[in-house]
DNA sequence: CGGAACTATGAATGCGCATACATTGCCAGG
DNA sequence: CCTGGCAATGTATGCGCATTCATAGTTCCG
């Protein structure tokens, strides 16, 4: 069955509201009435149109219904990687949020490219979605130009701006990475180094507790980019980089640009005989939910991403529904847990 | 701006294939050619049709064109979770594939329950996709009535079955835990347990290696079910709970249902100062790309994500071209990576 | 008991596009 | 010089539904 693909499809006689109205002895739009507000049919005709639509297996064409109604309820989600967890936590609350209320996601991912991003946004487009979510604040300008055309409200989720292509919701990378320095020191660290990932928002953060960290202390900071995703094995060569060359010879604490790479960083540490806080220190970030089980417990910068894509939902949904505000920005702030490993 | 939802939306021009074709001086029909097959129009008026194009930022209606075409370009996808990096990886290269042959995927979580996922697959096929992608082999009766309704090629991807909606690509997961326990046995344990997720394949895994294990030992197998997600904690619960019991007292080694888990035996061990493989051995399940980074370095199991993905891709494509096969089942098969864990 | 106010339904229409078929003009071969 | 054939375009139509507007039947109150 379903084998041969076009041969059932050509002749096979669709089943559409038409066909249900007919076995029910009603009309088309008595069916669709049925179906999207059964209070508008008389029980005796619903009860027979429902017969009608278990007898035929009838699923609505929602193609069909979108273009008539011009209301999709898709909304359509951008982000670069899902095989990343930050995002992945972030991407789930979104969708469920959605989905509880009708929704469905239509999710790409898009890599780290701009044009790859604009390219999928007018794929994206295409399908009508009620509304989008784009991963960070930095697009294309053909992007932004076919987001405003498209006239649909769009979140920029994961970063805030001062010019977002409608609103956004996040918070700001760069005070996170002075936030970071400034407990790092308040712990006593005079030397200090980044391993960070090959990231627009990682490298903001990098920079951030870099030049706070210096300020504070005068101490220059090493750094060490992980080439690729972020990753236990990106990490741990990240600190074997540091711990080889003159940055953090004689110990310190490494800010990482995720929870990961820093789980790596301590595995590295481990692989070394090193002690973690003593020999070397380390701040994570995200607070992923292994962070508490690591062995010592990451001490890391908490985001909320739950929340972040919970509000980025609610915010769409209230606009589609025309009853959102003009609020342009939703800063929801991060919060550095300490635990042992710095 | 996008603000007031409706507003704009409905006194807007709304650009179409005609409002372009009116600038370009030619009809509709002539602007679908032009868009979807250009060699059909001649030079001079493609020119012109791609600045009208240009110059409306016009953006084709996907709804439209699937409705009439009865071809969507859309693949549904329905996962458990995202969440979970086994599933991410698979993802992954399941959605590129379809994107580099120009689909887009439909995502959707469907959590554990076969309930649930009904009604994802429901709302899924009036979406009309052209084909669908389901995780598992294990789904409820009408689920799979409303699939073969749907009459498009259908994947069920991780596991295999005799009779599987459509075909299936996946691995044997009974097998994958027999091998495992002859490894176990075959590396001298003579005493074994077992940490698994609450997930009907993790159980199956589970079954196969115990009774495995104790058929070629004779010792019992002790077991550690995880409560929620697999995860650090989770794992490190695990084997913590197998260590204070009485099943793994003296040692021995652990099969746990997921790398991630295994990750938190690790974790235990070494917050308890046990040396693996020497006082608890761990074997994972996965071979996430984590596994080779661990301390020590993690024995897996290794399931090749990225070519299960691309296969029932590629699958699904050639059957959505009428060009597929008639093979119902794809075993890829597993591999054992012996590391230093056990 | 007569019409206002409902309730329950249907007929007509169009969303924006792809597709089948028709038309026009032009060139080549006989 | 005529015709067959191809290139380039247009006309007509319908995909399956939501949305108006219209129409019967019912109820209610003065």
């Amino acid at each position: 069955m379903t084998a041969g693909g076009q041969d059932n499809r050509d002749k096979a006689q669709r089943v559409t509201m038409a066909t249900v109205g007919r076995i029910a002895g009603v009309s088309q739009v008595t069916v669709s009435r049925a179906l999207s507000d059964p209070s508008k049919v008389a029980p005796g005709t619903l009860r027979r149109i429902r017969a009608a639509v278990d007898a035929t297996g009838f699923v609505p064409n929602a193609l069909a219904g979108a273009l008539a109604s011009r209301r999709s309820h898709l909304v359509s989600a951008l982000v670069p990687s899902i095989a990343n967890l930050t995002y992945a936590a972030m991407i789930h609350a979104f969708g469920s949020s959605l989905r509880d209320a009708g929704y469905q996601m239509l999710l790409s991912e898009t890599g780290a490219s701009p044009e790859a991003e604009e390219h999928a946004v007018r794929l994206h487009l295409s399908r009508r979605p009620d509304a989008m979510m784009l991963t960070g604040v930095t697009h294309s300008a053909g992007a932004r130009r076919a987001l405003i055309g498209a006239d649909i409200p769009v979140v920029e989720l994961w970063d805030i701006s001062e010019s977002p292509v409608d609103f956004c919701v996040g918070f700001s990378h760069a005070e996170a990475g002075r936030a970071a320095a400034e407990f790092a020191v308040a712990q006593g660290y005079r030397r200090a180094a980044v391993i960070y990932a090959d990231d627009e928002r990682a490298r903001r953060r990098k920079a951030a507790f870099a030049s706070r960290f210096a300020a504070l202390t005068g101490a220059e900071v090493a750094d060490s980019p992980l080439h690729g995703a972020a990753s236990l094995g990106a990490g741990r060569a990240g600190l074997s980089a540091l711990l080889d060359g003159p940055g953090l010879g004689g110990g310190g604490v490494v800010f990482c640009s995720s929870d990961v790479a820093a789980q790596g960083a301590l595995a590295e540490a481990q692989a070394r005989g090193l002690s973690v806080p003593r020999d070397v220190a380390v701040i994570g970030f995200g607070d992923q939910d292994f962070a508490v089980d690591t062995v010592p417990p990451l001490t890391t910068v908490r985001v909320d991403r739950e929340r972040l894509g919970r509000l980025a939902a609610q915010q769409l949904l209230a606009r589609i529904e025309g009853t959102g505000t003009t609020e342009t920005k939703y800063d929801l702030g991060f919060e550095l847990i300490a635990r042992a490993s710095a």
